[in-house]
RNA sequence: GGGCGAAUGGCGGAACUGGUAGACGCGCACGACUCAAAAUCGUGUUUCGCAAGAAGUGAGAGUUCGAUUCUCUCUUCGCCCA
């Protein structure tokens, strides 16, 4: 018997694709369009398992949808701008940009091979004029609607990178590259007005259906909204200020106000700039990072201003006033007021500082006085100590009436605040899209015109120099704009700014003009399936959405906000972790093993190897596969089922080598049972009408899998697969009409083919010589093979199964009780005892209660 | 600390709206083929028990004729936020 022949196979078969364009998608308006998007990698040299796993279960559904008869948008592209180019160029004295590209080919070449059904024609790469030459107009026309701005602004400071980092950039404090412990600094920044549209992205979510929960609530409490009220307090002792504006989600606890507390950029800190105590008391809060995570982690920490402001409700009650690490400017107005019985940080700052601690929440089941110690009240109660505030039910109906007095007293307004801040763009980066902006003489800005775009990156620069290469670059600087000089901006913008509208520029890959057309984005758009890691579940995905609410802004002719109406975050590729006794790191290629128990070098069986746990591969833990190495030795088509077929996609899979070798095993099982087809179907005999269980099988085949496969449950799809194998492997043993083996066959093979498309294409070619009008579509269910004339029934006696009849469909509840009275085993649970109860569910299960 | 989710054999995992728990695969065991091994094929494989049978889906309770599935409490783990 010969062996199926992967190499010649999958190559005929890419080629015959390439060919022919069969993957090339054509704007059609009588056709239903289905746009499906895997996030685009960034190329970084080869491809990763992670990217296998993530193109393999897109391609399932985009080949799927193409044999259901959708006009199938399936695009690639390149992330390509970023730091890890620029670092390999230092690193090795390279140009970024030649890097990048050799890169691009060969990641390009070994998706390739994977077989993925992508219209190549429509490949984008972000680091490319063509791409960032409309990112630049899409930059000033956002400017020009007032979306963009240029502000002072505190940053995360890498001292190493000599970059800005963004929040999520900033791990424990220190840079995620480079492991510097990250500083303060303020700096001219560019900015999107992303916090415009807060409330708009967070109602926006509610349409999103076909989006994971989770995405949904992380994106919820990113965005943050919280209702409350600013209240203004009137300052004692000082001169130079009468009140203070601060914000607060507990107004009812106003009573309880046992300070208040500034950031150490509130205005009101120029009092201090002089004051050595307030110099090293900002030093230190300088030190600690702008993250929300290190201001919760750090020791709370203040400055006492001496200052007293007094309570709003009641003048006599007055209120120290502090400096406080916890309180960051662009929260709210830089100012809280310290509710210390009921707010667990407020507490903590008021026992370190001796103040006063005054509970205003009782709780329901309290009886007699209630005494906080070290944990602060946060739970439901009455309010009690506030006097007319006193009796009310906290906290929803105490925040609500408290504004309303704080309102009619005119001392305090509702407010919502948001927690999302306005997205910070500028990078002091070589490899990114340059800023289509420039300065004269005295710094004021001009937007470079039109025909002056794109404003493109300086090739083959020194790279090695401080900070921003581009600051180096004086030629470079130099713009001539209506005669007049002017110096080019050398911020380059975030490379999340890049992915925020590819998956527009996919659907007008070639427009010139502009970074789309409307006509295309109003077919093709929004993408109906978009697949991509959870990693991602914020920023890229909340800065897509509002890069659409920006686009749309002051504009009629386009009318889609959302741009991603189904989303599939998959899990991760793991691998167990192997160590020698050394603690280093060693690829599973390094490792061996005799008893799957005892783990040595390949190289020196005498020395053992410890196998640490199952984690996501990475580089430098070294628990890494190669795809190209197991496609070379496995084929595409045994590493597309083996990735699919041991976990769920959205769950995290457990990379093994008997796994994947038993995919590839069950691929030339598949092989074997095609020619044992093929044996029937050219041999000389025929048995008409023999085979009806076959067609009864198929059909319950494709009705199992349309059940899975728009639920993405393919590991579910790939056991059943191995179902079909051990029936048919049998059956075909068996006589049967050629006419119906021709006509199942060609419909499994239709089904196998999202999965397996080389081997399912080579079959069907091969059958195609039986089978002039082969129907390449996706099979429909047959009704009439679904109708089961017999069931199993289950007996149960006091809720315990006994038996199992395999009975007509919808035989009565009386001659399954006579058949039951006969039966010898239940008789003998039956004997003598009453039947008291009887549940009948036809066709499924009678449960008999006895007595 | 808050939010979300998960827990099923030796392992990965199935089980539609509550109705046969463990599909399918891996691993393992035994057998066939072979001088032998690999490959391949066949049989078995939740636990206890020779068997009949009993127990069994992280732990404990509840609802129900019946719970992996629904409710509550707890434990452990994961992710996100702090």
């Amino acid at each position: 018997m010969n062996r199926y022949n992967f190499n010649t196979i999958e190559a005929k078969w890419q080629k015959y694709w390439e060919d022919n364009n069969t993957f090339k998608s054509k704007r059609d308006k009588n056709k239903k369009k289905f746009y499906c998007l895997e996030m685009f990698p960034y190329p970084s040299g080869k491809i990763h398992m992670g990217h296998v796993r993530n193109y393999t279960i897109g391609d399932v559904l985009a080949r799927y949808k193409l044999l259901k008869g959708f006009n199938v948008l399936h695009p690639m592209g390149w992330d390509s701008f970023g730091m890890p180019a620029e670092n390999a160029a230092r690193l090795n004295n390279l140009d970024p940009k030649k890097w990048t590209e050799e890169n691009i080919t060969v990641m390009k070449s070994q998706l390739k091979k994977l077989g993925l059904s992508i219209d190549w024609d429509r490949e984008i790469s972000t680091c490319s004029p063509e791409y960032y030459n409309h990112q630049q107009k899409f930059f000033l026309e956002l400017y020009d609607k007032g979306l963009v701005y240029r502000k002072e602004n505190y940053v995360n400071w890498d001292p190493i990178d000599q970059t800005v980092l963004a929040n999520e950039q900033v791990i424990d404090g220190k840079g995620w590259r480079s492991g510097a412990i990250v500083e303060r600094k303020k700096l001219n920044q560019w900015f999107f007005n992303i916090t415009k549209f807060s409330e708009v992205l967070l109602e926006g979510l509610n349409e999103l259906n076909h989006w994971p929960n989770k995405v949904k609530i992380m994106q919820k409490n990113w965005i943050g909204k919280s209702f409350g009220c600013e209240i203004d307090f009137q300052l004692e002792n000082c001169k130079e200020f009468k009140t203070i504006k601060i914000f607060t989600t507990r107004p009812d606890t106003l009573f309880g106000c046992s300070f208040l507390a500034l950031s150490i950029d509130h205005p009101i800190s120029k009092i201090f700039q002089n004051d050595p105590k307030f110099i090293k008391f900002r030093e230190e809060c300088t030190k600690m990072g702008t993250t929300e995570e290190a201001l919760a982690q750090a020791e709370k920490l203040g400055f006492d201003t001496k200052l007293f402001a007094q309570n709003p409700f009641d003048e006599k009650i007055k209120v120290p006033v502090f400096f406080a690490n916890f309180v960051l400017m662009d929260y709210g107005f830089g100012a809280i007021f310290g509710s210390a019985g009921h707010d667990q940080r407020d507490l903590d700052f008021a026992r370190k500082y001796n103040l006063k601690v005054l509970p205003v929440v009782k709780p329901l089941d309290q009886k007699g006085e209630f005494i906080i110690k070290d944990k602060a009240y946060t739970g439901p109660g009455k309010i009690y100590n506030s006097k007319f505030l006193d009796g009310l039910n906290a906290p929803e109906e105490s925040v609500i009436e408290t504004i309303k007095i704080l309102e009619k007293k005119k001392i305090g307004k509702k407010k919502i605040n948001f927690r999302l801040k306005d997205w910070g763009i500028s990078r002091q980066r070589y490899w990114g899209c340059p800023i289509p902006v420039a300065y004269d003489e005295n710094n004021n800005i001009v937007k470079i015109p039109e025909n002056l775009l794109p404003i493109k990156l300086p090739e083959n620069i020194d790279l090695n120099t401080k900070g921003n290469p581009l600051n180096h670059q004086h030629e470079w600087r130099k713009i001539k704009i209506d005669n007049k000089e002017y110096k080019l901006e050398t911020d380059t913008l975030d490379t999340f700014v890049d992915s925020s509208w590819y998956f527009l520029r996919f659907c007008s890959p070639h427009n010139d003009k502009y970074g789309f057309d409307i006509d295309d984005i109003n077919y093709w758009m929004p993408v109906d399936q978009y697949v991509g890691g959870v990693e991602h579940a914020i920023l890229h995905l909340l800065y897509s959405r509002f890069f659409m609410q920006a686009l749309n802004y002051q504009n009629k002719s386009f009318n889609i906000t959302e741009p991603f109406k189904g989303l599939f975050t998959q899990g991760m590729v793991c691998h167990v972790t192997y160590k020698d006794l050394e603690n280093n790191w060693l690829t599973p290629d390094e490792v061996n093993t005799d008893d799957g128990k005892n783990f040595f070098l390949k190289k020196n069986k005498n020395k053992s190897v410890k196998v640490g746990p199952s984690e996501s591969m990475s580089k430098s833990k070294k628990n890494i596969v190669d795809p190209e190495k197991i496609i070379k030795n496995f084929g595409a088509d045994s590493v597309r089922l083996f990735i699919l077929s041991d976990s769920p996609p959205e769950k995290d899979v457990q990379w093994s080598d008997e796994g994947m070798e038993g995919s590839y095993k069950f691929l030339q099982k598949l092989w074997t049972l095609h020619n044992m087809f093929m044996e029937k179907i050219n041999s000389k005999e025929n048995y008409e009408k023999k085979g009806e269980q076959i067609s009864k099988f198929t059909n319950s085949l494709i009705s199992k899998i349309n059940q899975n496969i728009e639920n993405f449950r393919y590991n579910v799809i790939v056991a059943n697969f191995y179902e079909m194998y051990n029936f048919l492997s049998k059956a075909l043993k068996e006589p049967v009409d050629k006419k119906i083996l021709i006509l199942n066959y060609s419909k499994i093979l239709i089904l196998l083919s999202p999965f397996i498309p080389h081997f399912a294409a080579e079959c069907l070619d091969i059958l195609k010589k039986h089978k002039k009008d082969l129907n390449y579509k996706w099979p429909e269910v047959e009704k009439k093979y679904m109708l089961n004339e017999k069931v199993n029934l289950v007996v149960q006696i006091n809720g315990r199964k006994r038996e199992i009849f395999e009975l007509k469909k919808d035989t009565s509840e009386e001659e399954i009780l006579n058949i039951i009275k006969n039966n010898e085993k239940l008789k003998s649970y039956i004997n003598n005892k009453k039947i008291i109860k009887k549940i009948f569910v036809p066709n499924k299960i009678i449960n008999l209660i006895i007595k």
